[in-house]
DNA sequence: TGATTTTTAGAGTAATTACTCTAGAGGTCA
DNA sequence: TGACCTCTAGAGTAATTACTCTAAAAATCA
């Protein structure tokens, strides 16, 4: 059995995934463990304690997937990377979902956070501009930086997009896994117009493999909105 | 002088943007505007009733902006439109910053929200589409429906985005334009590869007009990431 | 004016919840 | 065995805060 303090982070990231950590308390995350709140505060001294050290993680394993090996790369290893980045940050949703509120209250945080974010699209730009070098984007510096905020922000927020509107089913690892899916499809539009060569021939496969089931998304934009006209 | 309801209203804004709702109580409202908890108690029955509030006139607002009349879309139409749905968009960020939290605890809101998401996309996608009419826009049905969401998603996110970068300073005015106007740049090069005709003409134009200054998000990217090599 | 309704004040309450404190169980090593 | 350290239990506390209640002021109207 791995030891209490990480069975805590665990219990708590599946809780404050599900239903928002302001919705979780302390005696729920204890509770749901079988300990009483003594013991999970002598493991962590308060509840943003807990949140911090599920940061420190997320942090730790997003940079770790961030950092690629030196060499060509092929469309396949972005695409293996990319998938893992997404899961990544879809597994610390809720840190997406109420970053205001721990910047809020933890100016630690708060700076953690900043270079967090500068780091990140620091690495995914050098990952773009080596895409460009092996053919497989054509884009400009400004382009590329464009882009890669708005994937960030696009990934960072999709969580919350699709929690929006089906909340009800919070906790069906199912239906969270297409959600998941639908993201990366939507970010694959994003890149897709820059992509060339290899990337390109690709494009509708890729799609075709995430894309969005039409009974989620599509429903999205009603009746008129489902007509492919062209 | 408006009615205490309205100014209830604009007091509940100003603060819960500022702020973030978690961390305005209603004496804080009360206090603002120098009127007793008991008052504010008479005109809205509890604080979900604010926040439901705001969210009728935020959406009553947004969906006025999406009506767009009858008759060919000029590049000019189409950027005062979509420059007033931006600021509208920012001026609820709250709303879409504890987004998650108001629809766990209020199935009412749940459904209207999903009504109103279904509702702005499809008048999106009547817009783009007419833009597509016009020769200003080419693209598939396809390729504009996930546009559309990515824009929508990033107009929502951009405000949670900057303020986690930005934390400290909420309620600077000025500060807070120039990171709107770096969202609606952001959505710009969004739509960028899609951009035909007149509205290609001007991108350059409105990319500069837009632009993320210097001091602000190139900083992101690093001393490295500001090198323009082409 | 007097009667009635709307609006306001402000003290007070009830419930939630993060967190503390003491005491003891279980393991380890001499 | 006994000393010591790690880990756990669980009752209890303190502080926050959404919200209530009574009564009075202000506005409206006859």
């Amino acid at each position: 059995m791995t030891d209490t303090k990480t069975r805590i982070l665990d219990a708590a990231l599946a809780l404050f995934n599900r239903f928002g950590e302001r919705n979780v308390t302390t005696n729920h995350i204890a509770g749901e463990l079988g300990i009483s709140p003594g013991n999970l505060y002598y493991h962590y001294r308060n509840k943003a304690a807990i949140v911090s050290a599920l940061f420190d993680r997320y942090q730790a394993h997003l940079l770790t997937l961030l950092t690629v090996p030196a060499g060509p790369l092929t469309w396949e290893d972005k695409m293996r990377y990319f998938e893992g980045i997404l899961e990544s940050m879809w597994e610390g949703r809720f840190l997406h979902r109420d970053l205001a509120h721990f910047l809020h209250q933890d100016p630690a945080l708060r700076e953690r956070y900043k270079r967090f974010v500068e780091d990140s699209l620091a690495r995914g730009l050098e990952i773009y501009r080596r895409l460009r070098d092996s053919g497989l984007i054509e884009a400009s510096d400004e382009e590329l930086r464009a882009l890669l905020v708005n994937t960030w922000v696009l990934a960072a927020s999709w969580s919350g997009f699709t929690h929006g509107l089906n909340p009800d089913i919070a906790g069906d690892e199912t239906l969270d896994r297409r959600l998941l899916r639908q993201g990366i499809y939507q970010i694959i539009c994003l890149e897709a117009p820059f992509l060339r060569g290899e990337a390109l021939r690709h494009l509708d496969a890729m799609k075709r493999e995430y894309r969005i089931d039409e009974n989620a998304l599509d429903r999205l934009f009603g009746a008129d909105g489902l007509v492919h006209p062209e």
